[in-house]
DNA sequence: TGACAATTATTGCCTAGGCAGTATTATGCG
DNA sequence: CGCATAATACTGCCTAGGCAATAATTGTCA
């Protein structure tokens, strides 16, 4: 009786099959890899084989946006290390130009190049295709109860 | 009236921070790590440098099983290529054995060593604990009514 | 000013997963 | 039986993130 505010949850079933931890993990998955191949298939960027994770900083970079990367980083709980990687990666495609800071010679500025700029907008239809296509059936109301519980849940890490 | 079945959520504020895609990510990864730590600070376990990943396939190796890889792969979810290198990492701390198959010598099954069953009631315990930690304050409805939801999102992967 | 601390980006080393190709073994079918 | 097909595990190659150590630069403060 007396509802505990700290309920012992049916062993750790939150990450078993059908638990909690699972369904989270199963549905990252699916979110990044349904992106994946939805800008795979696009003809108009499919050359440029980005991926979710890639589009992911690209979007955040933002269209005319002069971001330092550290930044970025912690906007996105992104490791500095995986960061250099990444830019390395899309530098390499042309998407994004590295800029240091003459003010503070420390932090390094980046930016869409032209290229980025141009492909941003269908990068940005994709996504959106995935996200609704997995949010098919969701009541306004369901998507914010989803977005209210996770949020919960990552207030108690 | 007529709730679409098919809403276009606002963008794609799914990938967004506060977004259902951003959250997502980041409820995986906090308790991913969440678990790391438990393993890791565990004096029991320490030595053993179990990371959550390793755990999960443990736990679902069960105790006195003997499973066939391929069987595991697919109630995981899980590349075949990764558990290889998965199962040779696990190996090489002496907590799993690979036992070749003589009906079908194709198949390589798995069984927990002495070292791996005298270790999972800890490496449980640790899991449990972070996932209660986790969940602390929602109440038996709410955590069904989080797994309802992300059961629904897979469903339309 | 000059020593010390903090910040920033980078690098190396690790675990980790996805995908394609391969060798081995088993199965199905003519 | 013999041959094509399927299944199984493994390997190589790629992207990717976490952590620790490092170098360069800036800020602090005695």
């Amino acid at each position: 009786m007396a509802a505990r505010t700290d309920p012992i949850h049916d062993l750790d079933a939150g990450m078993q099959a059908k638990g909690v931890g699972y369904l989270i993990d199963r549905a990252r998955t699916e979110l990044l890899s349904g992106i994946d191949r939805e800008l795979a298939q696009d003809p108009a960027l499919a050359a440029l084989e980005i991926t979710a994770a890639q589009y992911l900083i690209l979007k955040s970079l933002g269209i005319g946006d002069l971001e330092p990367t550290s930044r970025l980083c912690k906007q996105m709980h992104y490791d500095p290390g995986a960061m250099t990687r990444m830019v390395d990666r899309l530098e390499a495609k042309g998407l994004v130009r590295r800029a240091r800071c003459p003010n503070d010679r420390r932090v390094v500025n980046l930016e869409l190049t032209e290229e980025g700029r141009v492909a941003m907008p269908q990068m940005r239809a994709c996504a959106v295709a995935v996200l609704n296509r997995f949010l098919r059936g969701f009541s306004k109301d369901e998507v914010r109860q989803l977005e209210t519980l996770l949020m919960r849940l990552i207030e108690n890490a």
